[in-house]
DNA sequence: ATATATTTTTAGGTTAGTCTAAATTTTTTA
DNA sequence: TAAAAAATTTAGACTAACCTAAAAATATAT
C-alpha cells in the first residue's frame, strides 16, 4: 500500500510541527502548514488515522503512529540527501534547494535513496545543518544551541538554521555567515537584544535579534 | 500555465508513437500505451486539445502542435539525462533505470535540468543508445539500422535498442551485447531469420529474429 | 458559571483523472 | 453497397484532494 504525495507531505509536517517530544498537532496548525482550509485537514486526518498512520481523536489534535513516523522520516531522509545532492554535486545554493528537494522526496524507489547515499558518501547532514537520518530511519537531533544562548565572550561554532527561507539563507551569505563558520560574540545591546559578533577571526558584525534566533551553533 | 504529470506523459507517448513523420496517433494506441480505457483518453485529448498542445478532430486521431512538441521534448530530454545520471552516478544497470526516470522526468525545474546536463558532461545520448535533446529543443534522430538489415559478412557497430524492458536488456547483458560492441553477423537461417553472430571478434552466439529485430547498428 | 470566541468537524460541492455501458462514427467485409 | 465489426465518443459515475458554509465542541473571559 503506497502512501500518495499528499499523503507524504501530511506525515513529514506533522513530524516538524509535534517536534522530538511528540506533542499533538492541531488541525488549524496543518491548515496553515499546508496552504489548505482547516475542513481539508480534517478529511485528510481520518483517511490518515484509517491507514493507521496517526493516532486522531476527534478536537483532540494528531500524532504519528510508530509506521506514522516510520514514513516521514523517509521522506526527510530523502528531501536531506537531495539537497545535498544539489549542492555538492550540482552547484546549487543553500538558498536555491528547498523547493526543489520537496519534489524529489516524493520519488518512490528504496534503492535509488541507498544508492544516492552511497555515491554522496553517506553524508550525516544535510546543506543546512539537518541531521539526515540512516538508512534504518534513526534520525538523531544533535543539541545544538541557539547563538540568542550564547553569552558575550563566547566563541561558537555555526551548526546549522531555524530558518530555511531563501531570503534569511542570502543575508547569512551576505554577511559572510556559513556553515562551520567561528561566531564570537563580542557584545549584546541590552534594549534589543541585537549583537556584534566576529565571524572567523575576521570582520565584525552586527546581527538582529530575528537572525540570533535562527542560528544554531556549538560550544567548541 | 503548468501541465500536469499525467498531460506530460500523454504528450510524451504521442510524440512515441507518432513518430519522426507526426502520424496520427489514435485513442487506442493512447489507451494501450497509458493503460487506461479509450474513453479516459477521449477526455485527455478534448483537454490537450483545449490547451493548445494537440491537433484534435474526432475520430481522426491526434498529433502534437508545435507547443506540444516542445513539452514533450523536455520530458523526454529530463528522462534521457536522469537515465544517464542513474547508470553513469549511481551505478543502476541500463535494465533498472525506466520506472525511475519516469518519475523524475516530471520534476519541474529548468535550472535542475541545466545543472544536471553540465554535471553529466552534455552527454548526447542515453543508456539506451537514444539521442537527448538539447537545452533549445533539438532532437536528431541517428539514422541507424536494425540488426536485421545487416548482411552476412557485415561487421557493425551496436547502438541502440528498440525494446527497452527490463527482461530483454538483461538477456543482451547475458550475451555480452552491449553498447559499442562489434557485431558481426556470421550467418543468417532462412528459416526462421535467426542469425549467428560474433560479439567483439569473441564468442559467437545465436540470436532470434526477435532479438535482430530490437537491436539498432550502425556500419563502420 | 455562563456567555462569547475560537477551533474543529460535518455537510454538501468542485475538479482531475479515471471507469463502465451505451451510442455513434468509421472501417471492413461479404 | 449494405451489413457487420471495430474504433471512438458520450453519458453518467467514482475517488482523491480540495473548497465554503453551517453546526458542534472546546476554550476563554467576564
Amino acid at each position: 500500500m503506497q502512501n500518495s504525495f499528499t499523503e507524504e507531505n501530511y506525515l513529514k509536517i506533522i513530524h516538524a510541527l509535534s517536534g522530538r517530544e511528540g506533542v499533538e498537532v492541531s488541525t488549524n496548525a496543518l491548515a496553515e502548514s499546508t496552504s489548505t482550509r482547516a475542513a481539508s485537514v480534517t478529511d485528510m486526518l481520518r483517511k490518515l488515522a484509517d491507514k493507521g498512520l496517526i493516532h486522531y481523536k476527534k478536537y483532540q489534535g494528531v500524532t504519528l503512529t510508530e509506521s506514522g513516523e516510520k514514513v516521514a522520516i523517509k521522506v526527510i531522509r530523502k528531501h536531506r540527501l537531495w539537497e545535498v545532492f544539489l549542492v555538492e554535486k550540482l552547484g546549487f545554493g543553500w538558498d536555491e534547494v528547498h523547493d526543489i528537494a520537496e519534489e524529489l522526496e516524493h520519488i518512490p524507489s528504496e534503492v535509488l535513496v541507498e544508492k544516492l547515499d552511497t555515491y554522496l558518501g553517506h553524508p550525516k547532514f544535510d546543506p543546512h545543518g539537518d541531521p539526515i537520518p540512516d538508512a534504518k530511519g534513526n534520525l538523531t537531533e544533535p543539541d545544538y544551541l541557539i547563538l540568542t544562548d550564547v553569552h558575550v565572550g563566547e566563541k561558537v561554532l555555526m551548526m546549522g538554521v531555524l530558518d530555511h527561507a531563501p531570503s534569511f539563507l542570502q543575508h547569512l551569505d551576505r554577511s559572510g555567515i556559513t556553515l562551520g563558520a567561528v561566531i564570537e560574540v563580542k557584545e549584546i545591546n541590552e534594549y534589543d537584544k541585537s549583537a556584534s559578533v566576529q565571524i572567523n577571526g575576521g570582520p565584525t558584525l552586527f546581527i538582529s535579534l530575528e537572525v540570533s534566533k535562527n542560528l544554531l551553533v556549538q560550544r567548541r
